[in-house]
DNA sequence: GTTTTATTCGAACAAATGTGCTAAAATTAG
DNA sequence: CTAATTTTAGCACATTTGTTCGAATAAAAC
């Protein structure tokens, strides 16, 4: 959809942005890029309006904005688990959290740690673990569990003798073995956790 | 130094830059506070720069930035203490983190966690906790300390029968009572942990 | 090859914008 | 009250900047 020039463009932008706090007028564009023409620029500029990328005010200077295709850092806390499936259904969601190393991710989501079953790996009751959706729960990882439709849980998966189970880390519960109850969302990839 | 009709105008800017991305023109800041004279506007942009509040770019527009007073959720790393004191001298710092939860904080900076004294606290080697220099560190309080000017190290601070000790979440070590090698660098506020 | 589409250029124009100057008004200091 | 300082206004000017139009060039499709 958009070319090499125009993602060139987009780049440069972006740049400037980040160096000098505000955005490049159309002629520094011109010769960041290489081009000659303010026209040429204008051209590649409504080509990524359209695309989205850009975001631009009519007849005012330097009022491009770049539309972070993700909203860098802030992904949705969920709360209670809503029976029916794990959505980021606006009730769910009791606030957002900016997380400090994704650069960009969709599939990102908090979720607030209740009970005591992974005390042991030092994941408190409250902590607020990072899950990301789109990473495969491997043998070994800990992971976040959708039982029954109903309850969210965090817990190792573990491969014993070619079986999977949930496994807590706390000897006072006992692992139980994945079945057609238990859906994985996602990996947990962070935790944070405020005093 | 500034008077209120500079902060009214400094405060437009900053949620002028939130709301829309990029800098309000001079023009809009009149309207926006209610002067009536560019040049009136100019005066107050001059002295806010001279107070530091601003930084401009002769003759471009919407080149306005504000000057974050602190560096907006970016707290410095810090990773083997220094022999010395605990100072965020340049050599020390490792790298930068995105702190959740801080609106506007000076006294933050993150420690890396070498050792296993506070297992049983859930802090883990290699976790980050974020450190508020600014807070005192009261009887029950995880706090950062430094020993020996050389030493830094995470533990609870209590007061057993009058005296203060350090002490760990571990079996394997145990607490230290408080003397003049001893010196207390902050409150640990935070923790954040990536797997 | 021809046709279509995408990209580039140049120049000119109008609007937006920062700047400079002088003077008046308001506030504060003495 | 008077003098000094701060704040505001008004206007004119020079630049910067976004926009528009037509045409040339390059690349892709047919």
């Amino acid at each position: 959809m958009v070319s090499d020039k125009q993602k060139n463009i987009l780049n440069f932008i972006n740049i400037f942005v980040e160096k000098n706090g505000y955005a490049p007028s159309v002629r520094e564009i011109c010769t960041g890029v290489g081009l000659k023409s303010t026209s040429t620029v204008q051209y590649h500029i409504e080509k990524l309006i359209n695309s989205g990328y850009l975001q631009k005010n009519y007849k005012k200077s330097r009022a491009l904005t770049v539309n972070s295709q993700i909203p860098k850092n802030k992904i949705p806390i969920l709360g209670e688990i809503a029976a029916g499936s794990l959505l980021m259904a606006e009730e769910n969601v009791i606030g957002s959290v900016n997380y400090p190393n994704s650069e960009e991710t969709t599939e990102l989501f908090a979720l607030s740690v209740s009970g005591d079953s992974m005390i042991d790996e030092g994941i408190h009751e409250k902590d607020l673990v990072i899950i990301d959706k789109s990473l495969q729960i491997k043998n070994g990882d800990i992971g976040a569990f959708l039982i029954n439709n109903t309850e969210g849980t965090i817990k190792f998966l573990r491969n014993i003798e070619g079986k999977n189970y949930l496994v807590p880390a706390n000897k006072n519960y006992k692992k139980i073995q994945v079945n057609e109850n238990i859906q994985p969302i996602g990996k947990v990839v962070s935790l944070i956790r405020d005093m």
